[in-house]
DNA sequence: TTAAAAGATTAGGTAAATCTAATGTTTATA
DNA sequence: TATAAACATTAGATTTACCTAATCTTTTAA
């Protein structure tokens, strides 16, 4: 049986979450993300838990069933194509993909999305960085640390962000710190943690940590 | 004010039906292409007249007002822009598009259709030959001829169809008779009105009136 | 020209996805 | 460890887009 597009939007949620907070979804963490009420994610768990895309038990927080897993990882599939599509063929800034892919990833249509991948050469990341899940489902697990676990003196290339919003994005873009950078860490400031780097063969520049925890380097 | 994606097919809806049929759109005639019951168009039909998106007066039939034809021109320009993209970088047949088409002339943003637009070249026709709006929402309009009014020893060539019916589409790609293609009529039977042409350089081939009046030629 | 048929609208109801207010359960801390 | 705070669920209501049944209006044809 088929999912509604609001039913798709929860199940990517909850995926998304069970990557990094503990593996048990919280209502409270589905509800800031999807912007809704709590009621509406409790009435909505209800729902899925009964159509076994989601082991639900009250008040015990939520995870996927591995069917709803594979229906989470061909949203995200389609949504990162699409993605990919807007970026390179479309150019699209990397600040104006998510919002568009947002809507296309709800385009039901296998054979669009397997085109699309062979359009596209199989990609195996986004604009972003982050890796497509291929046509099984099957998704690479990123093991990049981020620019704030370099040591000073090591060179580092940029290969994906943390935070996708179009704010970090835009900033990052405004340094020239999009994929693909070089940059040397030259110094470390103990008091804020901030790191001064040199990107590629500019002159130097000082980031915050917290702008460093976003950047994944390699 | 923005619609929801069912408002948006009943103003399209509206306008095809005002293209072919008398000026005025009825009830019935709703209801037959969206395959929803008649009360549910009258409802329909209140709420887009208190919208001004078309004109309505009980029993009347009803019409688009030039911002309910504004949005209209918008959905098919997508429609035929997405079909056009489906059909000749993907490499979708052209009995294969129009479904998909249908969910993506939805997605809400002015900027990917103006790119997708420039992306394609500026197509002026889809693959079924139908014109496609500009920027602005101008559309040309189709004058031609359909194939049961050449007469008998003219060449014709297909630019269009007027069943977009995949069961249609099929069948006449089954005979070769896809956009461009050169034919003759060579004999009109009187008796079914059906035609007899030589397609390209292969041998003749009957055609019943009800599929000549399907193609448009030029 | 009027009565039956066709078509349109109103009335009342349902399912999905949302909300607020009220209540129940867990967790954290005084 | 008892209790306040945080979190989750239930109860009840709303909006959108649909339905069926009942009632109007218009058209058609006897």
């Amino acid at each position: 049986m088929a999912q509604s597009t609001t039913e798709e939007d929860y199940l990517k949620a909850i995926y998304k979450l069970s990557r990094t907070k503990p593996k048990e979804v919280s209502t409270k963490s589905i509800s800031n993300v999807l912007n809704v009420k709590s009621p509406t994610v409790s009435d909505m768990l209800r729902k899925l838990g009964n159509k076994k895309l989601i082991k639900y038990a009250k008040y015990q927080g939520v995870t996927l069933t591995s069917e709803g897993e594979k229906i989470a990882l061909k949203i995200i599939r389609k949504h990162r194509l699409w993605e990919t599509f807007l970026a390179e063929q479309l150019k699209f800034k990397w600040d104006e993909v998510h919002d568009i892919a947002e809507q296309l990833e709800h385009i039901h249509s296998p054979e669009l999305v397997d085109r699309l991948d062979e359009y596209l050469g199989f990609p195996k990341f986004d604009p972003h960085g982050d890796p497509i899940p291929d046509k099984d489902g099957t998704i690479s697990i990123r093991h990049d640390k981020t620019l704030d676990q370099v040591q000073i003196g090591q060179n580092a290339i940029i290969v994906g962000v943390k935070d996708h919003s179009a704010d970090f994005l835009k900033f990052v873009e405004s340094i020239s710190l999009t994929l693909g950078t070089q940059l040397k860490v030259t110094n470390v400031i103990d008091y804020d943690k901030s790191l001064v780097v040199k990107i590629g063969n500019s002159s130097e520049r000082s980031l915050s940590n917290q702008v460093c925890k976003n950047l994944f380097v390699k």
